[in-house]
DNA sequence: CGCAGGTTTGAGAGGAGTCAAGGGTTGTGG
DNA sequence: CCACAACCCTTGACTCCTCTCAAACCTGCG
């Protein structure tokens, strides 16, 4: 069942060797794993709460959101993930991780077989280093998480996941804009707010000129005053790419 | 500069082993590691934030916070450790996390230098593929975390929290006791609550006889209770484990 | 055209923060 | 062995950020 290399794998492969070296065998492995692409419509949980899983998908297009939630059924979005990541990379070495996928826009995915992808780090070294990476750099934005949902109030809270998604959709900078297709109350639960408290907080942002949010895309009209009261630094963001270090340091506050 | 194989990293080993599996050579490879000790006192910042660094340290006895604190200065710590884990393991693959690392009690630390352990994953794949596990077990405590931040109100955060740690100690159960040697000031930055609200909510909890806590003992007087308000459920802490399936189950909710 | 889902706004309640003071413990030095 | 200092814990009163409940308003779509 090996599929012939995809563009959405090679994509990946960029990706991943930005962060972490690889050699033509690493890359030629890499792009033989089987993939089975997977349509998911918006809104969709396509991996449910504490389900046990065979294989790990790479995100082609659209958004998916990690979740967990309390007893009252109060959702939290612990992780947001956008084409080009793989959002449960980590149930590869740890198949019940106790947290749920959720679509947040129409999204295509790629599956790839848990099998494979062991198969292939216990091959090559230089990918297993890779792949442990990116489930670092993913933990990194965790970390940053906690910190934001724990000791910022909610303007600088919103501000923060705005830079954040901004400047890993490569859109940090003023005037600048980019697809967003979620709903006020995704946003809740990705800031730890309600839906109502988010709207008067995004309201809050739209009158001080500083960002527009609409029905599917985000809107930076003033970077420098985003980047401040979001208390935003980039760096937990940048710290895996020791290859390429003068990349994307342009747009930076 | 190899040392002989010490007592701690004989631990360490076993640990892993739980969760990974390792041959004699993984073993022994692991086993000649070079490691230094080194003596922390309480209450010290070993690592600074964003301090970089060019080894990781194995805990060997005592308490470690990892934390990292808003521009008002108010910190948020993102992760406990307890003897036998390695706090910044991450930092082998991405050596500058922006957090720090503070010594919540007297601690004993086990430095390993990266580029050791780099040597020893590039050339054996059991032990690449266990430390990335790690990584990913410690990535799943902090996605509780951002839950437990994020959607549960104070009493049921800090039973949470006291679960996890009972748990994390194999002290869960009713008229257990562990060592926990911390100031309420330092439970307050695990909880992002202010420390007179920890008191507050800690009082709560002993005069309804859940869990008791002391200056550096926490006694659980009805773990089930403790459980219930915590919303509390080991599976994220167990997920790691498919090597011995039986274990530590005896003291579930 | 009308419905469903999302957004916006208001009023009131409540959980946690802030400020401030007093009381305990622990450790140290005289 | 006592005394003191430093640190931590405890409690009260007040404030304020965010939640809750509720209603009205969009807006895209069947």
């Amino acid at each position: 069942m090996i599929a012939p290399p995809q563009p959405p794998l090679e994509r990946f492969a960029a990706r991943l060797m930005r962060r972490s070296r690889f050699d033509d065998r690493d890359r030629a492995a890499f792009l033989a794993l089987p993939a089975q692409p997977a349509q998911i419509r918006a809104h969709a949980d396509f991996v449910r709460l504490g389900e046990h899983v065979d294989h790990a998908c790479l995100v082609v297009d659209g958004l998916v959101a990690r979740f967990g939630q309390n007893e009252r059924g109060d959702r939290q979005i612990m992780a947001v993930h956008i084409p080009g990541d793989m959002p449960d990379l980590h149930s590869v070495v740890m198949s019940n991780t106790g947290s749920g996928l959720h679509a947040l826009a129409a999204t295509t995915l790629l599956r790839i077989p848990h099998e494979a992808i062991r198969d292939l780090t216990r091959s090559r070294p230089a990918v297993a280093e890779a792949f442990w990476r990116e489930c670092v750099v993913d933990a990194a934005v965790l970390a940053e998480w906690v910190l934001n949902v724990g000791r910022r109030r909610a303007l600088a809270r919103t501000a923060h996941l705005l830079c954040e998604m901004a400047w890993r959709y490569g859109a940090a900078g003023t005037d600048r804009a980019f697809q967003f297709p979620i709903t006020q109350e995704h946003l809740a639960d990705m800031l730890a707010l309600t839906a109502v408290h988010v709207n008067r907080t995004l309201k809050s942002l739209r009158e001080d000129r500083v960002a527009r949010t609409g029905r599917s895309m985000v809107q930076i009209l003033d970077w420098d005053r985003l980047v401040e009261i979001g208390e935003f630094d980039p760096a937990y963001l940048e710290a895996g790419r020791e290859l390429e270090p003068e990349a994307s340091a342009a747009c930076a506050a």
